[in-house]
DNA sequence: AGCCCGCTCCTTTTT
DNA sequence: GGAGCGGGCT
């Protein structure tokens, strides 16, 4: 009544799009870089160009180049536009990320850069594997030069664009004394002759290739018509070289990112990539995307205040027109133990008034601190999960089960040889290996036709030739079955055949049974491709853990894994110099790495839709020694008018500013120690020495585990069952209570667990 | 060939 | 505190 209703002529992807939205989505000409705060409705923005361009037969979906960096995001692009404009996700083959598609397109002009249109693409492990034996070859000591250092700056080369020719002086001598460039070379050479690739190498290789032949560049600077970037401060500068050649002709390129979140400059991105976009593509239009309509005005107000403190941004301003909600609150405690169980508390509280442990989230900012919760959570049985550390492809048994599978898919593929020819064991060691890899080299030949033949002569111990032989022949008729066979049926035949699934089943340890399951899942998952080659690139590109478990839990993860996401209550645990902000970030890096930390903070508080709790602790073990800590500094740098401080300290006042003892301290003197030596680091740690000092809080009440709220007890178990649990193993149930067991594991010794966990072993 | 012990090091993580 | 690695021992 109000308002006039929109104009009838508006098309339905525009439906719901504020003003910015729309100028992002009909500004389809020209270079555009859309500013989008968190928030703010970016990703919805951003389908509706993608269906704009289509609908207005601006572009086929072919001709659009949509790039983004993660799976996940291209997934959740792909989904939202088949609502849109239904078939047409099918005919996008041009969206995906940086590296599926620059694979895409290596595959097709691979004999540029010498390699075969089949290529494989390594993984770290394979890369350092060739490293360390390069280094064996060139007699380099791995004590003083060590792999994993050759490793990251030979990816550090590729995302700056460099090849072995392009390393200068300085960077020639960043690795054993001037030899560089050789190591470089010797990498690229020998991945070569391995016909690989490793994740730097799609993009580097296709910019030499598009740099190199100009027929090639102007073949896609014609076809795509628009350009589409996600995530752009994320970018590196390959990325970036590669976009700009791309987008050069036509310079329709929308770049749409948040300078405010670039949290990734330590794995190559470049935030400069952003903040120059203006002078890169001249008459570029700049939108801001600003409403917010994800917090609370307090959460967002806090967030701005605090990142208002970096100095080098592109500058927004968040608004929203939500209802004020509550003040973010700021809760001091004694140590670590405590906040973890002062969470929980509020985690219960939350169940008790009814919400979901889905819409709760904790973010640390490193994954030690997980542990501390997940020890907490797991003696009130709290159902967590934790997100983060291996993904599901770069788990040892996947691994090795993928090795298998690409030893039998191309039986040239010697690191896939190497991987698995003695596991599971076969009584072949490092002798017989070293014997099989003399062979190769001396007749230029493939590990495993190297080991055919070896097994002809008398080179082996019988033993180890009676093993080979085994291994050879059963090889041999995997080939074979792998053309009679749909490939997850093979999968399966060698996984049993190999002795691989025996040898688990014969594992008595606490992860044997979940990496048993790994691998039924990766067969499962094979069922869903067409070929075998399909599903190798797939896995080796795509592939990452399910994380659809729809059980009630709340869920730990660092911050950088959170963003993206958005949570009703999020706790941010550890805000203490030291932690968050990073020591490291404190002690190098200066104020680029302070102001990277802020915009993690910033990522962190954004996370919030109604609740945002952030927590610091007096004290806190770190490396197994107390340490006596401050609260972050970004604490002090959140407008105090939408704040609500607190602290468990007697007397209540706020940590920071309290008037401290040091009687009753038991850690008085570590605190003492700890701030003469921080005196010494700077003006944080000087305001550390000024006021470090610490006061005994009120005795933590050692309550009873509550009971998990809502949740029904199974009916499935009984005393004196033998169950299983994830992170204990085996054990017996000796008690039930409600929906919480006490076990007593083989290992773990008796603990109390909640039964969700358990399965029946 | 495989096991055990002691030393070292210690953000963040995608593809 | 604890995982991972290398060396030395069996």
């Amino acid at each position: 009544m109000t308002h006039a209703p929109a104009p009838v002529s508006d098309p339905p992807y525009l439906a719901g799009l504020n003003p910015p939205q729309r100028q992002a989505v009909l500004t389809s000409e020209g270079p555009v870089l859309v500013l989008a705060g968190a928030g703010t409705g970016k990703t919805a923005a951003l389908t509706a160009r993608l269906a704009h361009l289509v609908a207005t037969r601006r572009a086929w979906p072919s001709e659009i180049l949509a790039v983004t960096f993660t799976n996940k995001a291209a997934r959740e692009m792909k989904h939202r536009i088949g609502q849109m404009i239904s078939d047409a996700v099918e005919g996008m083959p041009w969206l995906g990320t940086f590296h599926s598609i620059a694979a895409k397109m290596l595959r097709r002009h691979a004999e540029l850069v010498g390699l075969q249109s089949n290529f494989t693409i390594l993984d770290t492990d394979d890369q350092l594997r060739v490293i360390k034996q390069l280094m064996a070859v060139e007699a380099l000591d791995d004590k003083r030069w060590p792999p994993k250092l050759l490793a990251s700056l030979i990816d550090r080369w590729k995302n700056r664009g460099l090849t072995p020719t392009d390393l200068d002086a300085g960077e020639n001598e960043a690795w054993a004394d001037g030899k560089g460039r050789h190591f470089y070379g010797l990498y690229q050479a020998r991945l070569k002759t391995l016909n690989a690739c490793d994740f730097g190498d799609l993009l580097l290789h296709m910019l030499v290739i598009l740099k190199s032949h100009r027929d090639i560049l102007e073949h896609y600077q014609t076809r795509f018509k628009y350009i589409l970037v996600d995530e752009y401060q994320d970018t590196n500068a390959s990325q970036y070289l590669w976009l700009r050649l791309l987008a050069q002709t036509r310079k329709n390129i929308c770049c749409v990112g948040d300078d405010d979140q670039s949290i990734y400059s330590w794995r190559g991105a470049e935030v400069a990539n952003i903040l120059r976009f203006e002078r890169d593509f001249p008459g570029a239009t700049v939108i801001r995307l600003e409403q917010n309509y994800r917090s609370t005005p307090h959460i967002l107000a806090a967030a701005s205040g605090l990142i208002a403190h970096n100095g080098d941004r592109l500058g927004k301003t968040l608004w929203t027109d939500l209802d004020s909600g509550d003040k973010v609150r700021v809760q001091g405690v004694w140590d670590g133990p405590e906040e973890a169980r002062r969470i929980g508390d509020a985690l219960e509280s939350l169940q008790i008034k009814g919400e979901s442990l889905n819409h709760a989230a904790i973010l640390v900012r490193a994954q030690f601190q997980t542990r501390e919760l997940e020890d907490r959570f797991i003696s009130i049985g709290m159902p967590y999960r934790i997100v983060g550390g291996f993904r599901f492809y770069e788990r040892a048994e996947i691994r090795d089960a993928l090795a298998y599978l690409r030893l039998v898919n191309s039986p040239a593929d010697d690191l896939a040889f190497e991987r698995i020819v003695n596991t599971p064991k076969r009584g072949l060691g490092d002798k017989a290996i070293q014997r099989i890899h003399l062979l190769a080299r001396a007749q230029q030949t493939p590990l495993a036709r190297a080991a055919a033949r070896i097994i002809e002569s008398d080179e082996l111990t019988p033993q180890a030739r009676r093993a080979l032989a085994t291994f050879v022949s059963q090889l041999r008729h995997w080939q074979e079955q792998a053309q009679a066979l749909p490939h997850a049926e093979l999968a399966q035949l060698i996984l049993d055949d190999s002795g691989y699934t025996a040898m688990l089943q014969a594992d008595k340890s606490s992860e044997a049974a979940g990496r048993l399951e790994n691998l039924s899942e990766l067969v499962r998952a094979m069922e869903e491709y067409d070929s075998l080659d399909a599903f190798l690139e797939h896995v080796s590109l795509v592939m990452d853990r399910d994380d659809s478990v729809d059980a009630e839990q709340v869920t730990i993860m660092t911050i950088h894994a959170a963003k993206g996401l958005e949570f009703r209550h999020v706790h941010l645990a550890g805000w203490e110099d030291g932690v968050f902000p990073s020591q490291r970030a404190l002690d190098e890096g200066g104020t680029a790495s302070l102001e990277e930390e802020r915009r993690l903070a910033y990522v962190a508080i954004t996370r919030a839709r109604e609740t945002a709790t952030i927590w610091h602790a007096a004290n806190r073990r770190i490396y197994g020694q107390w340490t006596s800590s401050i609260p972050s500094r970004f604490i002090a740098e959140l407008p105090p008018e939408h704040i609500e401080a607190e602290d468990s300290m007697a007397g209540g006042a706020s940590l920071w500013r309290a008037n401290f003892s040091a009687n009753a301290d038991p850690f008085a003197h570590l605190a003492a120690a700890q701030s003469n030596r921080a005196a010494t680091r700077g003006p944080a740690w000087q305001r550390a020495a000024a006021q470090t000092g610490t006061t005994r809080a009120p005795a933590p009440s050692e309550r009873a585990p509550a009971a998990a709220i809502g949740a029904k007890p199974r009916s499935d178990l009984a005393i004196g069952m033998r169950v299983f649990h994830e992170k204990f193993g085996y054990g017996e149930i000796e008690d039930i209570d409600g929906n919480k067991l006490e076990v007593s594991f083989e290992a773990a010794g008796t603990k109390r667990v909640l039964d969700s966990f358990i399965r029946i072993g």
